[in-house]
DNA sequence: CAACTTACGAAGGAGCACTTCATTAGTAGC
DNA sequence: GCTACTAATGAAGTGCTCCTTCGTAAGTTG
């Protein structure tokens, strides 16, 4: 029972539009005919809208291909360079920001370094360095950023605040939209950053066009990402996911059992010590392999209820521990079996690193999609 | 990125048709400039739209109102009696049946008793009975009913193939959708109760219009409901729901604390023992208070589990045991408080033991508004 | 260079919704 | 009982969008 509008002609008009630049999306240059077959509308309309949309800055035209049969047909494409997105991972360690197209297409990335522990303005600054160190990079002003979409640890209100944040203290309660409307003049959007990263891994990744994904963001910090029903499932208070709270679930201690594994040598960085008992664990040593398989033990609970509750198509290994997917991913699969109804698809992330920012600018395009593609927003803007 | 198809005329009008039959559901008669204003077109398109619906039989004329200045308008309104819709709940000791009209509003229910270890043959012609029972009860004749929506306890797949059912040992592996095709000439669906109680309480009940509820079904057995986004959550393999399967849950065995408490008289049915120990906690009986305790810790962990996945804005009590809601309620919301990050809202359900008919009800409503709804499925039916 | 293939562009036609205006059917007041 | 007022009705005319059809243009192939 969305909405009771009926339709006037325009709107016919409005939504043959959008649907015109939703079939040049994704596909490659399209002729007119094929735009119009795929469409079902007829020529003749198409070339209508085409021209509007090529007055509006849309869509242009591409060289016909040669070497065809009969009269070249001219060809048209969506113009995803007319407009840039910009996302950005704001994790405790690092900052990483990227700048794509339209379409999503990454066309430029940087990584900052910052303390865990780095007071509030320095966290802010290295944002600001790494996103106009990636504009540099790919040759575009900021002006020419319709989006800023940014992941960060924490849970994220509506509109922005920072509600709470275990990892980064200086974070807690702050008005990060606010902060980074500030420093850029365009559209900001924040989500926390396992979600992001689900996204991404059922728009590009190993989940891609899944319907009901779990995605367990797994490193020295434990956080869960879901897709239900091909959306961002965030909650009611944008809380979703945060099962490490409970401690029945065993996920907040987990990866202690692989930072304090005895295998360790003395006087590694804390940072390191979880990757060390992974690779010692790969190469047989049996007290490494021990603690592995604890931490599988745990961190199977938590994923058991998740897969359980929600019984979803595939369970995807993300964060920085699922580089070491091939010690871990078997002896998950082996206790989610034991305890689950129905074993789901386990895989391990291909993003890697770029998974939150690959997600938050995925993100980004899917808010553009729907201020693009929802019928009642009025005629498209002008894009130059 | 559902559908390319762009927009004819006469979609347009279609849209439009659609458009006018749902703006008469659920509000009453209209006359014809309010039909008009709420769907933003003029009169006179409207006119030409209701009297091809009234053509059609979806909608018919009703005596204009007396006692209003001008000349009165004629008014209409949504046929709902053109056709009915009936729900069965096939719980383990007792068959629920009953008949609504296309708005869901319920006419007639019968309820059978049945015992759980019935034959199958037995358990099916109850069905038959409670069905045949309640369209005598309303005067409906089997052909005029469009779809048989039922629920049963147990994992039901899309095809309406029992999965697994724990509670009826004759229900696994059976075709119920094909057997309740053979018995009735209509369309059938199948659901798992909890999902339908669920919904039930978003349409009708205390969670009406809530986006993220978690239904939680408790009596004898557990089980819970998900409303996500506003839609009932099924899962990959229609599995969602089942945390009770998860040890460290501890759902399974909560419901023991009720029906083996020391309070209970001996001799008591083992179906009443629960009921008593409930009773006897809201009269003060310590040892009846202990042991609803002890079923609230249990009961709190596998919800907190879903309330820290889901973060859902309300978390429903139904199923047998709601009838002592207020014995549980607060107690419950303790718990969780102490568990959750943000604790949601905690209702008893109100719809008692109809909840399961008048969610398989409402899932028929919502299955046939899709089928209207969706642009693509052609021209309206004619419905006399 | 001719024949063939394929796309383009203009013209004519149909369907749907909008606006406008005279008409009709009631109620309220004298 | 008559007149004035109100509000819905019905018909006519207009505009927009999309469709079909047909002649023309721009290539490739033999």
């Amino acid at each position: 029972m969305a909405d009771l509008r009926g339709g006037d002609l325009s709107r016919l008009r409005q939504l043959n539009t959008l649907t015109a630049i939703r079939a040049l999306r994704g596909a490659g240059p399209l002729t007119l005919s094929a735009l119009a077959e795929r469409t079902g509308l007829s020529r003749p309309s198409m070339k209508e809208v085409t021209d509007e949309l090529m007055a509006l800055g849309w869509v242009e035209e591409v060289p016909p291909s040669p070497g065809t049969m009969g009269r070249p047909a001219r060809r048209y494409r969506f113009r995803a360079d007319s407009g840039y997105l910009v996302g950005v991972d704001i994790g405790g360690h690092n900052i990483r920001a990227a700048v794509s197209d339209l379409d999503g297409r990454i066309l430029a990335e940087t990584r900052r370094p910052v303390a865990p522990d780095a007071p509030l303005d320095e966290r802010l600054s290295a944002i600001e360095q790494a996103v106009s160190g990636c504009l540099t990079l790919s040759h575009t002003a900021i002006s020419d950023v319709w989006t800023i979409s940014a992941g960060t640890i924490g849970v994220i209100d509506v509109e922005g605040h920072v509600v709470y944040s275990a990892a980064v203290p200086a974070w807690r309660d702050l008005d990060l939209a606010g902060k980074l409307r500030e420093m850029f003049p365009c559209q900001v959007l924040i989500e926390n950053d396992s979600r992001l990263a689900a996204m991404a891994e059922t728009r590009r990744g190993v989940a891609k066009g899944a319907k009901d994904v779990v995605f367990l963001h797994v490193g020295r910090r434990m956080g869960a990402g879901l897709i239900i029903g091909g959306k961002v499932h965030r909650g009611f208070g944008a809380a979703a996911g945060e099962i490490s709270m409970l401690e029945e679930a065993r996920w907040f201690d987990a990866p202690e059992h692989l930072q304090r594994c005895a295998s360790v040598p003395p006087g590694t960085p804390p940072e390191d010590a979880a990757g060390h008992t992974l690779a010692a664990a790969r190469d047989g040593d049996p007290v490494a392999i021990e603690a592995v398989e604890r931490y599988v033990d745990d961190l199977a609970v938590g994923t058991a209820a998740m897969v359980l509750i929600l019984d979803p198509q595939m369970v995807v290994l993300g964060g920085g521990f699922s580089r070491s997917a091939d010690v871990l991913l078997d002896r998950l699969r082996d206790r989610l079996e034991r305890r689950c109804m129905r074993l789901p698809e386990v895989r391990a992330s291909a993003l890697g690193d770029e998974c939150v920012v690959a997600g938050a600018i995925d993100y980004a395009v899917e808010h553009l999609d729907e201020q693009l593609f929802t019928p009642d927003a009025g005629p498209l803007p002008v894009t130059r």
